[in-house]
RNA sequence: GCCGAUGUAGCUCAGUUGGCCAGAGCAGCUGAUUUGUAAUCAGCUGGUCGGGGGUUCGAAUCCCUCCAUCGGCUCCA
């Protein structure tokens, strides 16, 4: 620092930055990130949080010392939020440590929304009715304009430090740290092991919420003593935090699992067994639709369908090899009064499909082959991991299995993305990426199948998926074992994201199937094999389904399109003829004869989000017409009963035809 | 499976310094009302207070245990 400010009195040495506009211009060697955002425009250096200098994000008052490129980061960029959020976690360590005197730390990252400190409170305990006072601490020191000051120091001084502070968590991550890379960062009374980078200082934190509170791992084993986990979220502005808590109170009132009880679609029953979902008569309809809507795409697209036994030979899974990965961790074999036979509930269909492929010799002719079935599997997962439909043990995919040749592989991952966008876009999924996973270069030991066939299936996937014009992220060393794969995401109405449709391929299960088919050259091949669910599953489908729309189905899907609401008993014959007239037109309509008020049955009607709702009474019954209201109030006027059939037939159409 | 919280009528929730036959609203049933765009009125029915065990003269309330649910962790073919 010092040599720094003689340098620039004496003769400032130039450095060049360039700027994400490709603009270069020259400073002094030594300005910050903040310094050149306050040339800019002084606003700028007010909102700026943090900087990337040459891809790597830091702080915006540490000196850069030589040409470099820069991006400056507001609170829109998720970079700023992490650094935001990650200083956030410090100023909660700092009053964690405040008000609980000779707690220990583990650690205390950024996440995608928000930040959490993992900690050992030794015999302390915390609850939820603590996170107010730990709050209220943090905006006290928040306003005590902390700076955040880094400061390098040897692998042993930063042992010797918490060794002395008797903290072993950060001992144990330091072991692990290469000498002269460690830095510590010290705001306020807190010091803490960071590689940053962190925020200048802490008055810009102007909101906090502690969300919430739970048990940990230490580094995420389960054989590690269980640290307390304590989740919060920070913002710049209140009205920031204000408009968060008004999406998460928004989240609550979609969450699938009180629309599906509100709605009769689903339940769950204690007596027939956790994770083990009962579709309800509207759930049951409500599913079927969807399952007929993917069956006549998939016909189009020349799939065909079998059906295949809920269990299976013990020896068929040995075979797949899922016997002595999965076996011990699932539901245990099913025994017979036969001595020595064994079958399994099935956990996946894929096997069973090797063996429709298997019933007779395939030529190159053949291929591809297109299996598919509405295939219920049952795993045994963890009773902590259930939640709701997302996350069952029994639960049907949509499944298909394609067989083909090493050349038709990508052709055929592109006809399987067509299908998964064509979904997106009937189901008013707008916002979607793809991950592809990809093999992880420095361990190709760990995955089964050739090189060649490997390289093959990955330039298939990127340019399967560059040439739909997916928004993609490459992510290496998360392909399966047996090959690589494509997922897809989909944002939902408040933007949360959402896992739905895979598409991987496979070179195991051929292999030990010994799937073949005979070539051209009468000689034998392999097939590959890709497994796809554009829906994933239909328990988790319809869950996102439903937090997607909040309930509010698309015409097309609802359990009920409209329901006809007589004024009196005395209009009931009329809507009687109404709703046989709409039934006959194949629109799902009932009466809601109750003898209510015009205004109850609308509000109750409203709150089972029936689409339209038929008010008729002593006009409507002379003029042979029905007065229509939209979901939400909209008076849509008062038509005949065949324009309003006319009217639901054209919407359908148009819903599921907008390819 | 692990940490923490929760479990009262079909639903949403009161009731816990241990003490008369455990409450409300909605839903359901019966009746009155015959209704014009988001809750008509009255009466009635309904609960092993999650299950089991214990402490106590007495337990929804305190203790133990099991189950389920919720928030996380781990896991996810």
């Amino acid at each position: 620092m010092q040599d720094y400010k003689d340098i620039k009195i004496s003769q400032p040495i130039m450095i060049n930055i360039k700027f994400p506009d490709g603009s270069v211009r020259p400073f002094n060697k030594g300005i910050t990130a903040f310094e050149i955002a306050n040339g800019i425009s002084p606003r700028l250096a007010s909102e700026v949080l943090a900087a990337t200098i040459n891809s790597k994000v830091v702080e915006i008052n540490r000196p850069i010392n030589e040409d470099a490129s820069i991006k400056l980061h507001k609170w829109e960029d998720q970079e700023a939020k992490n650094t935001f959020w990650h200083s956030s976690s410090h100023l909660m360590a700092e009053a964690l440590e405040q008000l609980y005197p000779g707690i220990k730390f583990g650690i205390g990252p950024a996440i995608e929304t928000g930040f959490y400190y993992d900690v050992d409170l030794g015999e302390k305990t915390i609850t939820e009715s603590d996170l107010k006072k730990i709050e209220d601490k943090m905006l006290e020191l928040a306003r005590e304009k902390q700076h955040f000051v880094r400061k390098d120091v040897s692998k042993e001084e930063a042992m010797s430090t918490y060794t002395t502070k008797g903290d072993e968590y950060k001992c144990e991550l330091i072991k692990d740290l290469e000498d002269g890379t460690i830095s510590f960062y010290t705001n306020g009374s807190f010091t803490d092991l960071c590689r940053g980078p962190h925020l200048s200082d802490t008055s810009v934190i102007k909101a906090v919420k502690l969300t919430s509170i739970a048990g940990a791992y230490w580094r995420g084993n389960e054989k590690n003593k269980m640290l307390t986990r304590i989740y919060g979220v920070t913002f710049p502005q209140k009205k920031m935090l204000d408009e968060y808590l008004i999406m998460l109170e928004e989240a609550k009132k979609r969450d699938h699992r009180k629309i599906g009880k509100e709605l009769e679609l689903f339940a769950f029953s204690q007596r027939v067994g956790q994770g083990l979902p009962l579709w309800l008569p509207k759930g049951a309809m409500l599913r079927e639709r969807l399952e007929n809507f993917l069956k006549s795409v998939q016909k189009k697209y020349g799939y065909l369908p079998v059906i295949t036994p809920h269990i299976g030979q013990k020896e068929l899974y040995v075979t797949s090899g899922h016997y002595a990965k999965y076996g011990k961790d699932s539901f245990q074999p099913i025994h017979t009064p036969q001595e020595g036979e064994e079958f399994l509930l099935k956990p996946m269909n894929c096997p069973h499909h090797c063996e429709i492929y298997k019933v007779k010799p395939r030529s190159y002719k053949d291929m591809p082959l297109r299996l598919a079935e509405f295939g219920t599997v049952y795993r045994y997962e963890q009773s902590g991991e259930l939640h709701g439909l997302t996350r069952v043990r029994g639960f049907t995919q949509d499944d298909a299995h394609i067989f083909c040749r090493p050349d038709q592989l990508k052709e055929e991952f592109i006809k399987v993305i067509d299908i998964v966008l064509y979904i997106f876009k009937t189901l008013d999924f707008k916002e979607y990426t793809a991950q592809i996973s990809l093999r992880d270069p420095d361990n190709r030991e760990k995955y089964i199948g050739s090189d060649e066939n490997w390289e093959k299936a990955e330039r298939a996937i990127i340019e399967a998926a560059a040439e739909k014009g997916l928004n993609t992220v490459v992510e290496l060393g998360e392909a399966a074992f047996y090959g690589p794969k494509l997922d897809f995401m989909v944002r939902d109405a408040i933007g949360r994201k959402w896992q739905l449709g895979t598409i991987q391929v496979d070179y195991n299960l051929p292999e030990r199937f010994e799937l073949e088919y005979v070539g051209a050259d009468d000689k034998k091949y392999r097939p590959v094999m890709i497994h796809r669910a554009p829906f994933g599953s239909m328990e988790r489908f319809v869950a996102v389904l439903i937090e997607h729309t909040g309930g509010k189905f698309p015409l097309w899907l609802a359990p009920e399109q409209a329901v006809i609401l007589p004024v009196s008993e005395k209009h009931n014959e009329y809507a009687k003829k109404v709703v046989d007239s709409l039934n006959n037109s194949d629109i799902r309509a009932s009466i809601d004869d109750r003898n209510e008020t015009i205004g109850k049955k609308i509000r109750e009607n409203e709150l089972k989000r029936v689409p339209f709702l038929l008010i008729v009474g002593e006009k409507e019954a002379e003029s042979g017409k029905v007065s229509v209201r939209k979901q939400g109030g909209e008076d849509i006027g008062t038509m005949s009963v065949e324009e309003f059939a006319e009217l639901i037939t054209n919407e359908v159409k148009r819903q599921i035809s907008n390819n």
